[in-house]
DNA sequence: TTGTCAGCTTAACATAGGTTAAAGCGGTGC
DNA sequence: GCACCGCTTTAACCTATGTTAAGCTGACAA
């Protein structure tokens, strides 16, 4: 079928989410970038809607994921649920596990995704070994930690259209860093009802919002995807600031 | 409040909080207790009300809370402030600074607050010398997000006497385990105008919902405490899940 | 083709919480 | 002792969001 020219080969991804992350965020020697690739040797995959981490459960194993979405989520007695954060491609899942016993929130696929699965050890290994990678690691939990912040930002001083429209641009300037949006187009693999769970409001309401933004021309809605037709007036209006996510300098 | 520059804070003599509190989690050598003291040689002092850490600006400290209490929060640019949480004695603000160029929140002293100032590169040397202390500092760093998650789960899906019961139990705990806490009497440094941005509410209204919580016998109010009269009763209402912030089990 | 099902949309009505305003209350400085 | 000031408390009224309920739509399978 190939001519067999080197010119007709597919480009491969040459290395995996969260080394060209990290590649992008600093310098790593060969020896580093092989040691991140070892480390994810150890593939799983969840289908849609599976749990692979339990709130309460013992938890001794640190995530990367690989590919597709995945949600960070607490459910209370009374049923309802709350997500905290989304885990795309390159994030790492229980990156502080180390000694803790029990794992303080559930993880779900949102789509289809592989997982790497990493002992806990091996990430205290990098920080001993190597100080190039224990410092992208670093950066990546701060990271985690500002993501953390704006979602209690959204949930606790925004009205109902700023924080859908604060969420779609975290996420698509998240998706922007690891070279995964086609334009202003940002991919929507969760329904009204996550939505819903993340924001801190009603499925009804999600929906009223949603068309809000839509009536002021801000969004165009598509099945699985979202047009963010003017960022810098979505920006203004949901008081969003990117410094938060803003990439790394040395 | 104040320019909120390092410079402006006064120095004083060093303790260790944090010792005694990574001391109750794990065993640690002589020579690690050396070196944990050694860090908060540095010590400055707040002035309730001060600033010490700006959204936006150049961060490259790091800093340990001595005595007394702070806050971490964010001001949105309508004037809306967030605080994301409170840091008491023995906790670390900025752990994860290391080559982040810019703060993603602010910190300002709640109280007159005594802090250690470390140079976050000694926060790496720890990593890679000693692995009981890294350990230590993974576990504070898991429990910070615990707190923070808890945090969005009060924000997005509890009712406003729910988060305010939630708010009083995990100061309770986290006070208890550095023995702060007097019986069932907890220490209430914030104002209602500072509980309010803590959990996404009015002043007005977080004055009915103390008023409610009164009414129903759950907490006796006092001019700088509030005594939680039925722990398990309050725990029950605001469905609250103590394992998330659980001490430390090797 | 048709039935089913998950997810989306809309409407009508209910309520938790916001806003504004004003009074009370306990320190602190003069 | 008085005046001020930050903080708390309460009341009256307003609005954003929740709830319930009912169609709607498109995908998929029989």
């Amino acid at each position: 079928m190939s001519s067999g020219l080197i010119a007709d080969l597919q480009p491969v991804e040459a290395a995996s989410a969260l080394v060209r992350k990290l590649g992008a965020l600093c310098l790593m020697s060969e020896e580093e970038i092989a040691f991140m690739e070892g480390l994810q040797n150890n593939v799983l995959e969840a289908e849609k809607g599976q749990d692979f981490i339990e709130d309460g459960a013992d938890f001794r194993t640190t995530f990367v994921v690989l590919n597709g979405w995945a949600i960070r989520y607490c459910l209370l007695p009374s049923g309802r649920r709350q997500i905290l954060s989304y885990a795309l491609p390159g994030d790492i899942l229980g990156l502080h596990v180390n000694f803790r016993a029990k794992a303080t929130y559930s993880a779900a696929a949102l789509t289809r995704v592989r997982l790497a699965a990493v002992d806990p050890r091996r990430m205290l290994e990098i920080s001993q070994k190597y100080p190039i990678l224990a410092a992208g690691l670093s950066w990546c939990t701060a990271r985690e930690f500002a993501i953390l912040g704006d979602q209690a930002v959204r949930l606790g001083r925004l009205g109902a259209q700023q924080r859908l429209a604060h969420l779609l641009l975290e996420l698509w300037h998240r998706l922007e860093l690891i070279g995964k949006n086609e334009g202003d187009l940002l991919d929507m693999p969760m329904t009204q009802t996550d939505l819903a769970d993340t924001l801190g409001l009603s499925l009804v309401h999600i929906n009223r919002s949603l068309m809000g933004l839509r009536k002021k021309g801000l969004v165009t809605l598509h099945r699985d995807s979202i047009r963010l037709n003017n960022i810098d007036a979505l920006s203004a209006m949901a008081e969003f600031n990117p410094e938060h996510l803003a990439e790394f300098s040395i």
